[in-house]
RNA sequence: GGGCGCGUAGCUCAGUGGGAGAGCACUCGCCUUACAAGCGAGGGGUCGCAGGUUCGAAACCUGCCGCGCCCACCA
């Protein structure tokens, strides 16, 4: 790193050259939870803005896509308080029932252990000590990461309240008649020992066989075709479609199960489809959803073929096998019996995993508990429906549709031990009582509580007001629910927003848990793809944060952030966005030196020269974007707009212009000083939801407040938008720039002093900037030796000329000046044939048409200037 | 099988009816006293393909190709 010592020096300036995060973030957010600006009071005038953080996994700590739902919400919340809100974030954990216990068994199994050998209470005491330890690493995660949270109202879903809640609505539920027990074809994963839930299985496609088998013998036999044959066992019929010719004469009859000595019917039922395989379907109620149905309307027997883990209990030779074993095992049994009549591999087909541990789910008959999600399914469609609550990106809203008008009932029971035990009780003589919250569970010989624990999406789905007291009526309740916005990512719509849709309407007499869904996408590497160890592709937030620090890791994902869209990222975007951090740690630096500062109001505006209403009008034009953008959850649309606002607008121009007047102070001094602040306040104030951290410590350095936290949120001014210092100031710039390039293609070095005439200034409606346009493009007043010119392009037809004193590089300048030609020609062509067209005359907008006009006459006066500059070059 | 989305510069993505953009990367020149984590200038795209609508299409419609995701009781 090359740095003049020279520059290091002299001003003593109270800043570093350099933005160094890390004291600067533990300091500032010290201050933030000792001046309790985080705390929301439910008793204040202020209308309440809540958002409820989607409790974590207390499985481990956060990784980034935590990192970026955290960002949002604290980006949300931190600008609502400073519009004056009653802000709450409402920060806490989830249990994560099968997630955690897998965590802790994985641990007891490295020293050998299984939760049995603990048996289930030292077992869950084992759980809540890792639950401190994990809970403990991501609570200081949230502090790193600047999360504005109301730590006094942390929550975890198994605290006692919530589990009242659970306690509560179970009690509401089963009593309504819409929780229920049943025997019924589950989930069940053979490793973890437990049913899950349809959306805790995930599909994929894979390779098996397709097996054609020979029922019985002779003129009566049937093929059927099978890619579990294994299940052969539990068979208690055959099915065929009614319509079906080639069966019809065998609807009624029987025929002998092979390897078995029992015999099972051949019954017609719709379900069947008479193209697929040979027409014929095995039924195995118990160990497939459709032949359970099938059993149903023919009240055929459920014969259960294997244990909980997947082996055969049928007595003979296949008993105490694996059922991936069993399969070929019998496979071959029936093949030496001739009874194997076609193969076809391998056959590709959709197979069950467990979302957890990945083993083939095995669909069970197996008595549980189950949500009967109709009625509250359909009030979750609805209040989206009607408006009540809306999804954002709306896209997203027909996957949700999609899935809560074709829900099936919600299996909620689980064999785990981590977990809200299900607060029913069994009697002696078959009694079930279910109890609510503060009843004394029925006593005495032979009662006993149900083993098993609820799906840990039970409780998830009370999270916006179990957290908020629910069921007692809490002033917190009163105050904050609904909640405003609720932001998570699109790959939980089904697990957990629509469930907290079908329970917060029911538990909340209709009442929405929240009024918005801000859904954002998964973080992904910066190609694209997904994050997974085996890539080695992913991004820890905390190691960024220390590189980087907290902001530039929140930067680097809020401005990746589209709604509904992907987020990707990398080191170097990360990079970026520290380089910027640092650029307004400089540009406050800068003004800091040069005695910027804010106090009172702005000087009138009549009083101000081009350039501070110039930057003024900007300031007011992307304070009204981010806030349209903001609205709109479009966080990389609000990144985008301050970043440029800041490096282009303010660093690259408006204090490069402010330098010679800063310089030469007096009136014109003291006004850029009062405007520079005031622009560095109100952008320092803009970004502070997304950048808390280094906006922070720069705001109170130039204003010497409190802090930004609480500064108001700036509205857009308009009476101070500026079109004519804007024009201006542009064709400023272009001249300037055209200044620039013609120094670059010149080989003029940046050093290099060049004495030039500047004609045609005043003409661009510039010449008042005659000196500015000096200081920047670094042209010296001119002689009247000139030898040789150049010509430069500006908008409006005006030509501004440069003449240099010394030769120019003659082939360059043509080369440049021909290039220019040839687009300035195209131009032209272009413009020409749309006026020559009279539909586009007669039917395009006026203002599209006065456009074009302009264009033309740009065209044709750039075309007189060339050409002129081009005879004028010496040959 | 059903549904959704995407295809724009080397990479990641904005842009939804009127002159092709950003960040990063790249080339050239610079320590020009806020910042080399920087400054200035520049190169680079028949907007997946083919039709259609329109005075005008990257954008709207249809089809095709390619990629991704979600859902599903495909024996």
């Amino acid at each position: 790193m090359t740095q003049n010592p020279d520059t290091q020096h002299a001003q003593t300036p109270s800043l570093p050259a350099q933005y160094l995060p890390g004291e600067v973030e533990q300091r500032r957010y010290e201050r933030w939870v000792a001046g309790g600006y985080f705390r929301a009071d439910a008793h204040s005038d202020k209308p309440p803005f809540t958002i409820v953080l989607p409790p974590p996994n207390v499985t481990g700590s956060l990784h980034v896509g935590h990192a970026l739902d955290h960002t949002v919400q604290d980006a949300l919340v931190r600008r609502k308080r400073m519009q004056g809100y009653e802000a709450l974030w409402l920060p806490g954990m989830d249990h994560a029932g099968i997630a955690t216990q897998n965590v802790v068994e994985r641990q007891l199994a490295a020293q050998g252990l299984s939760r049995h050998d603990l048996g289930r209470e030292r077992f869950i005491e084992r759980v809540w000590r890792w639950k401190e330890e994990s809970g403990g690493a991501i609570l200081g995660q949230m502090r790193r990461l600047g999360d504005s949270v109301d730590w006094d109202r942390e929550r975890f879903t198994m605290d006692p309240g919530l589990s009242r809640a659970v306690q509560t609505i179970f009690k509401r539920l089963y009593d309504d008649g819409l929780i229920y027990r049943a025997e019924r074809i589950i989930n069940w994963c053979p490793r973890c020992l437990t049913a899950l839930s349809d959306i805790e299985v995930e599909h994929s496609d894979d390779d098996g066989e397709l097996v054609s088998i020979r029922y019985g013998e002779g003129e009566n036999s049937i093929v059927v075709a099978t890619t579990r044959a294994e299940t052969m066992l539990g068979d208690t019929a055959v099915a065929v479609h009614p319509d079906d010719d080639r069966y019809r004469h065998l609807i009624g009859t029987e025929v002998e199960l092979p390897l078995t000595d029992r015999r099972i019917p051949i019954v017609a039922d719709e379900h069947v489809d008479p193209e697929f395989g040979t027409g014929a379907v095995k039924v195995t109620p118990a160990h497939d959803p459709n032949d359970f149905e099938i059993g149903q309307r023919h009240h055929l027997p459920s014969l259960v073929v294997m244990d909980e883990r997947g082996v055969i209990t049928v007595p003979g030779p296949f008993e105490g096998l694996d059922r991936f074993e069993a399969r070929p095992a019998i496979v071959a049994a029936l093949r030496e019996q001739g009874r194997i009549v076609a193969e076809k591999r391998p056959y590709v087909h959709s197979v069950g995993h467990c979302s957890r541990c990945k083993t083939t789910i095995e669909p069970r008959l197996s008595l549980q508990w189950f949500v009967k999600t109709g009625p509250l399914a359909r009030a979750a469609g609805d209040a989206v429906r009607d408006g009540r609550v809306r999804i954002e990106p709306p896209e997203m809203a027909k996957r949700y549709f999609a899935w809560v008008d074709n829900m099936h009932d919600w299996c909620i029971s689980r064999q785990l031990w981590w977990g809200h035990r299900i607060p029913v009780w069994y009697g002696p003589e078959d009694e079930v009582v279910c109890v609510g919250p503060g009843e004394e569970p029925p006593s005495g010989e032979g009662w006993r509580q149900d083993e098993d624990v609820l799906d840990t999406w039970f409780s998830s789905a009370l999270w916006p007001f179990s957290t908020l007291g629910w069921p007692e009526r809490t002033a917190d309740l009163a105050k904050f629910y609904p909640t405003s916005v609720l932001v998570t990512g699109y790959d939980i719509l089904f697990f957990w927003v629509a469930r907290m849709m079908m329970f917060g309407l029911y538990a909340m007499d209709g009442r929405q848990p929240f009024d918005v869904v801000a859904l954002h996408g998964i973080v992904r590497d910066q190609h694209g793809k997904k994050m997974s160890k085996s890539l080695g592709n992913v991004v820890d937030p905390l190691d960024w944060i220390e590189r980087f620090g907290a902001d530039a890791t929140r930067f680097t994902l809020a401005r990746g952030a589209n709604p509904g869209q992907d987020v990707p990222v990398s080191e170097e975007w990360c990079q970026g966005s520290r380089n910027f951090c640092n650029k307004l740690w400089n540009a406050t630096r800068f003004a800091l030196m040069n005695g910027a500062h804010v106090d009172g109001d702005l000087p009138a505006v009549d009083e101000l020269p081009t350039i501070d209403r110039w930057i003024l009008s900007r300031l007011q034009q992307v304070t009204a974007e981010v806030d349209e953008h903001f609205e709109a959850f479009e966080f990389a649309k609000v990144c985008d707009a301050l970043y440029h606002f800041a490096w282009d607008d303010v660093c690259d121009w408006y204090l490069e212009l402010s330098k010679p007047v800063l310089a030469a102070g007096g009136r014109a001094g003291e006004i850029r000083r009062r405007v520079l602040g005031h622009v560095l306040d109100r952008l320092l104030r803009l970004l502070h939801p997304v950048l808390p951290f280094v906006t922070d410590e720069l705001w109170t350095a130039l204003t010497g407040g409190e802090t930004v936290m609480i500064a108001a949120w700036p509205t857009a001014a308009h009476e101070l938008r500026d079109e004519a210092a804007e024009s201006e100031v542009a064709m400023l710039q272009r001249v300037v720039t055209e200044i620039r390039r013609f120094r670059a293609d010149q080989g003029l070095r940046p050093a290099q002093r060049v004495a030039a005439r500047l004609d045609g200034l005043a003409d661009a409606g510039i010449g008042e900037h005659e000196s500015l346009i000096r200081a920047l493009a670094r042209l010296d007043e001119g002689g009247a030796d000139f030898r040789a010119s150049a010509t430069l392009a500006v908008a409006g037809g005006v030509a501004v000329a440069l003449d240099t004193r010394g030769a120019i590089d003659v082939a360059a300048e043509r080369a440049r000046l021909e290039k220019d030609l040839a687009a300035v020609e195209k131009e032209l062509a272009q413009a020409r044939a749309k006026l020559a067209n009279p539909a586009f005359v007669e039917k395009a907008p006026e203002p599209v048409v006065a456009k074009v006009r302009e264009r033309l006459a740009n065209a044709e006066a750039d075309l007189a200037r060339i050409t002129a500059a081009l005879e004028a070059l010496p040959a």
